[in-house]
DNA sequence: TCAAAAGTGTTGAACGTACACCCATGG
DNA sequence: CCATGGGTGTACGTTCAACACTTTTGA
């Protein structure tokens, strides 16, 4: 058992990590790559990786995850937080810190062959403490999307209210009627009718506006209703 | 210049600190340390230090804090962010993981010499990334004062809502009223009546109803009212 | 009896939800 | 002309801000 080298016991290495989300087959699904080695040989585990000198920790969340999908296609990148228990690792003292990365509906990376996307819903066997980390994404995401305009990064460029209702859907876990998500969002100014609209398929139906969203940045849309300074 | 070891190029020393608030003389203030020692003599900082082996950030950020304060008397404690610019500290290359600390309005905790409350309104020159770090804390409280409980955390045992209203004024600098407040707390069953009541002062007017929290423990009160799940 | 401080009643606006109804299309 | 899916109108509940008014006290 002398695995550690010395220098380990003073000072932990730092990793970064991902939980990467997107809406695929109307659920959400999270990127995670199997291990092939010990510990938690066959888990699945976040994408991640060590820090290098002179990176930040976004830097090297970044860079780490070019090794498993075009960054190009991360549409929101956030800091979750910094996971510090001793024994997360039963190998050696690491601190991670963890990101949240959304990728937009319709796009499908290529990734290595260890890694495949999960449903959240339906983990399976998770490395270190990868699941409560995934658990925390979602729980992130859950809350920016009631109060600010995170579904830019989750929704397509353009879209149906339809087709926006199925990704709020996927991503709160609860029913979201289209009627209302549509009056909550364009009374915030987050989304915008492009002019456009959508010929009804084979079944019928009338036509469906194209709308997309305002911004790409991440906005507070809701300021909170409770305490607000007097107008 | 040879202060750097081989060792730091390639692992980045762990630091914590805290961002510790308590409101005092009606503003809202943070407790700092004047370093004695470049860089960035003569400058407050926040309290912390390095992260040892086998503990957590949160045991860390305790530990370091004992050196300053009596840590019993922090009411609530979270983790805010982790900043990692490789340039944060000019001579070494140190992540830190800070956190947000509060402490009772009326307690009094005995710091060191070169310790002192400084408002966060008027803060003297910082050290590292430290400015930063402390309005991040003070945007965080403003949050969590609005759909949390979090008052409980800097209000004193038993208040009367004139009381409250200072806090709570001090901490999100903009006017609050007494009666609106008290309906949205006593609504969310935040706070409760003590059935005491405070004599008036010699200026007169009627005895106040006499409250405390519920709750000593953090707690969302305020489900976000947008994009809720069907009832 | 008056000023001061606390508490109550009430109104109105903003925001979301629910649901009935209307519109445009394909077969 | 009817089923299908999208869009609009409207009523209602909840929450909170604003402000007038009432209560209880000290001097």
């Amino acid at each position: 058992m002398s695995r550690k080298p010395a220098q380990e016991s003073t000072k932990p290495s730092q990793a970064t990590l991902a939980v990467v989300l997107q809406i695929r087959d109307g659920t959400l699904q999270v990127l995670l790559w199997e291990r092939a080695r010990e510990p938690y040989r066959g888990s699945w585990a976040l994408p991640g990786g060590l820090l290098a000198a002179g990176e930040t920790l976004e830097d090297s969340i970044r860079r780490h995850l070019a090794a498993k999908v075009d960054v190009r296609e991360i549409s929101h990148l956030e800091q979750l937080a910094t996971y510090s228990d001793p024994d997360r690792d039963p190998s050696s003292w690491e601190l991670a810190t963890a990101y949240l990365g959304l990728v937009q509906l319709g796009l499908d990376p290529d990734v290595p062959g260890d890694t495949r996307w999960h449903a959240v819903d339906d983990l399976p066997e998770t490395a270190f403490d990868h699941g409560e980390i995934i658990l925390a994404g979602r729980e992130r995401l859950r809350g920016k999307l009631s109060y600010s305009n995170a579904g830019f990064a989750l929704a397509p460029p353009s879209f149906t209210l339809g087709e926006l209702r199925e990704v709020y859907v996927a991503a709160l876990g609860h029913e979201v009627s289209a009627t209302n998500l549509r009056r909550v969002l364009e009374r915030r100014d987050v989304i915008e009718p492009t002019g456009e609209r959508r010929p009804s398929g084979r079944t019928g139906g009338r036509p469906a506006e194209v709308f997309r969203f305002r911004d790409r940045q991440l906005a507070i849309t809701d300021p909170f209703a409770a305490l607000r300074p007097r107008r």
